[in-house]
DNA sequence: ATGGCGATGGATCATCGA
């Protein structure tokens, strides 16, 4: 199952793109960001025309999360629990994935503007009540879970194309990459980063100054894995084809490849388990 | 080079994004 996260920056401007990419992709989850708008504006419609269940937590012109799935979405969370928040940044789900479901998350984390801004530290706060958050869903060991959506962090040098530059200015801060590898510690696997060791692979560039044409980006959507999760990752890449469209998102979609199943033949278990299987 | 571009709401620009 191929599960995606794409930051739309307008879901209204963008519709037409997310349903030609949902035709080109065909990936089973999409999780979305900036919707900028409110949620019985939600275009369900199409999204159900084009073969999708939906749910949505949006807000009028700011913000917006959405979850997009083949199959029902149950078990709904808006808003990061934990976080007393009027910004619409987060929305979870359940989902059934081939033998057993999984539970999906769509994130929309404050950007802070500028260091010395009071949103900076407002992204802090949220940070240190994600983390939270994400432990406890590691605690659910029930079932895979994945959280995707635009981090507003690029987590390492080779994330950004002048990370000299970005140095000690947000999305490059050390205090919102110490908290970013603090959830990864936990036990979460950046799922791109888990599959490509490569320099310059972005998923946003700037409107302004060319950046696009001068490939200037930044890494900073993610989907992270849990280690159930992990074990099933098969496939993930960057899609750039969508910021090259007229009239684009700044952001372009982020997709993994999960295996239905359980590898066959995994060594998973207690060491003794796996020492009696190899023993035969 | 603190500009650049694009979306929104409600206006003929201000605000925000990253």
């Amino acid at each position: 199952m191929i599960i995606a996260t794409w930051n739309v920056n307008s879901l209204k401007a963008r519709l037409t793109h997310v349903i030609d990419w949902l035709g080109e992709a065909e990936p089973d989850i999409v999780l979305l960001q900036e919707l900028k708008l409110e949620t019985d504006r939600f275009p369900a419609a199409e999204i159900e025309a084009a073969g999708y269940h939906a749910v949505a937590h949006g807000q009028k012109t700011y913000n917006g999360v959405a979850i997009l799935a083949r199959a029902p979405i149950r078990d709904v969370t808006r808003g990061l629990p934990g976080f007393d928040d009027d910004q619409a940044r987060w929305i979870e789900g359940t989902v059934a994935l081939g033998d057993r479901d999984i539970r999906v998350a769509s994130l929309y984390l404050p950007n802070g503007q500028s260091v010395t801004s009071e949103k900076f530290p407002y992204k802090l706060r949220f940070l240190d009540a994600f983390e939270a958050h994400a432990r406890a869903m590691l605690a659910d060991a029930t079932r895979p879970a994945v959280i995707g959506g635009d981090f507003n962090i690029a987590p390492e040098a080779v994330d950004l194309y002048d990370p000299k530059g970005w140095a000690g200015d947000v999305l490059f801060h050390p205090e919102e990459r110490r908290r970013y590898r603090a959830v990864l510690h936990q036990g979460w696997t950046d799922a791109f980063r888990a599959l490509h060791t490569e320099a310059g692979r972005y998923s946003w560039w700037d409107y302004r100054a060319g950046m696009w044409q001068k490939d200037h980006g930044l890494r900073i959507d993610h989907l992270l894995l849990s280690p159930e999760a992990a074990d099933r990752l098969e496939a993930s890449d960057i899609d750039r084809s969508p910021r090259g469209r007229e009239k684009a998102s700044d952001h372009t979609p982020v997709w993994v490849r999960l295996a239905d199943s359980m590898p066959a033949g995994a060594p998973y278990g207690p060491p003794e388990e796996i020492a009696e299987a190899a023993a035969g």
